[in-house]
DNA sequence: CAGCGTGTTGAATACGCATTCACATCTTTG
DNA sequence: CAAAGATGTGAATGCGTATTCAACACGCTG
């Protein structure tokens, strides 16, 4: 089904069903009525890649993603989906996949002729980076800082975030806190952290605990019982993890093994603002990171050709209360 | 950076080049070093979109999802992803977002060149079929039954996992229930439902009630809240919501404003073993859908030419005991 | 050593189809 | 009625790989 068919099918040249797709073009009405008329009736529609040889564009974007099981990273692919579709454009989705690098599945991307490229799985190396930047189309790293490079980032403020997390401990009367760090590849845990323990530190406090888990439901679980599996179990007042799912499974594991009533034993909050930890039963005090409009700012970096020059887009995220976090009555 | 760059740097001709990355392909080893060690310096990665024009084959294929909200839909298209790229192709993702018809969407993907589309959200229209039949290229409905075509299928036995619930509920003492039914364009909804009741039927039982709700944790949770909300409590032994989404909505409800304990007070059943619903605090009693199967089986049609003839792959699933329903105390 | 088969090589070409260019033709206007 | 503008037409264009085919190199056989 090509613009020839069409272009038989209405009586017209096949030029003039080419336009007559093309809002603008100089055709008269009826005729591009005419034309469309034909086109649904044999089930035509403009085929994208014949019109990239001449636009040089596919409509297609490559979102290469990593740990999937983080719903933030599955929301974020969503409005990715959606806002694409919706400015006619489409996601080619990747995954990182265990055993492999991004730098791989980003040469995987570049088989395909994608109009730009959205990582929300780093880190990459900087002879990448140069690879990248010599193809001339546009990469944006999302949620994902790659130090020392000038790549386009768009990004929570993951340090104000933190920073804020602390102060609302610190305002519940939380005195000592447990940090639940993800996977240290991520910039983004150093980053939550950070702004966490400044503000803690500026706060007065500088005995804070860290322990590490994988960025996931079970690796939040796994840490707490290891932590507190022995026989000492000298609970802190808070625990910051430093995503929403582990914090999820980190309250799972301190309710359903050793009883433990958040807030009133100990405080929790975490990070994202992910939908499963904003219902019941943890309604998690957390940064929401906002996601539409990170995406938004993703696709205004992709539609402006000029990529030169470093811009980091730094985005406050929501303090959302939650329920997780909240003065005890004898504080 | 073509094929024609490697090969100048490698000191060999373009064929050379393309007969390198292919395997079996004849050319010496040494060659064949030669070029991908240029390759490998230059950057280079053979263009898919350009060996589609001789291969007749885009490594592409569209997924298009309807409600992604609900976390089975979103865990499919992490496993469509994950399974396409390792077998060398990539997933063109695409959505049916409010006020979209599938065919729309579906008109959507056939501008690119796709090697197969696989629906997870359907009606499609028998116009609609027979248009994707005179492609030539595959279509698979995942989860969707589309009644009186002979399109290809993959679908969990729905039928047989109400049954199984039914039983099990039974079992545990349950006698009188409440259905809570999602979406009733899905084909889904109607098969657990008919299973399930034709299972009570044969048990002894003909009165269950039955309500409806959106098919996502706000339809899940408004349903009980509409139900119960007023004065008259009539509570049932059991409910069975068609999904987890929707069971955990429901559970929710259920517990955060009625005290309902589960399964002391109701016992509670799901469908689709979703990765949420079997964590605590729900552990849902539920019907896995085994996603890798029928994820392999959409592959397996997809990779099968002849896509003639009504192929219908009914996957059972797997019962997960959870703890949502068991036999009280007092029975 | 002639003859043959096997395996390797590169020049030329096919592959797909919408867009765009240069130009022809029609319509409107002064 | 001529000129200016609007619209339609045919042909050329764009992309980079895979393939075809004729030529060739090489080792082996008789």
């Amino acid at each position: 089904m090509t613009s020839f068919d069409v272009a038989r099918a209405a009586g017209v040249s096949q030029p003039a069903v080419s336009r007559a797709f093309t809002p603008g073009a100089s055709i008269t009405k009826e005729k591009r009525d005419r034309v469309l008329a034909a086109a649904r009736d044999l089930g035509y529609v403009p085929n994208v890649f014949a019109s990239s040889l001449s636009k040089r564009t596919s409509k297609m974007v490559a979102v290469i993603s990593g740990n999937l099981n983080n719903p933030f990273y599955s929301e974020s692919l969503q409005v990715f989906v959606e806002n694409f579709q919706r400015t006619g454009r489409q996601v080619l989705a990747f995954s990182v996949q265990d055993q492999q690098s991004s730098e791989e599945v980003m040469m995987q991307a570049l088989r395909y002729p994608v109009d730009g490229i959205v990582m929300t799985s780093a880190k990459l190396t900087s002879e990448m980076v140069k690879l990248s930047e010599g193809l001339g189309i546009p990469v944006v790293m999302f949620n994902r800082r790659v130090p020392g490079t000038n790549l386009a980032t768009v990004q929570c403020d993951n340090g104000a975030g933190g920073a804020a997390l602390a102060r609302r401990m610190h305002a519940a009367g939380a005195r000592s806190f447990l940090v639940l760090r993800g996977d240290p590849q991520g910039s983004t845990t150093t980053e939550r952290v950070t702004g966490f323990r400044e503000m803690l530190d500026s706060l007065g406090h500088t005995e804070v605990e860290e322990i590490e888990g994988g960025s996931n439901y079970s690796g939040g679980y796994a840490a707490i019982m290891s932590r507190f599996g022995g026989p000492a179990r000298d609970w802190p007042d808070a625990i910051f993890a430093v995503n929403d799912i582990m914090a999820i499974g980190c309250a799972d594991a301190l309710r359903g093994n050793f009883g433990v009533r958040i807030p009133e034993d100990i405080m929790l909050a975490g990070f994202d603002g992910i939908r499963e930890g904003q219902r019941h039963p943890y309604r998690l005090t957390t940064v929401r990171q906002p996601i539409e409009r990170m995406v938004s700012e993703t696709l205004e970096i992709l539609d402006t050709p000029d990529l030169s020059g470093p811009s980091l887009r730094l985005i406050p995220g929501d303090l959302i209360p939650g329920i997780t976090v909240q003065a005890r009555g004898h504080l």
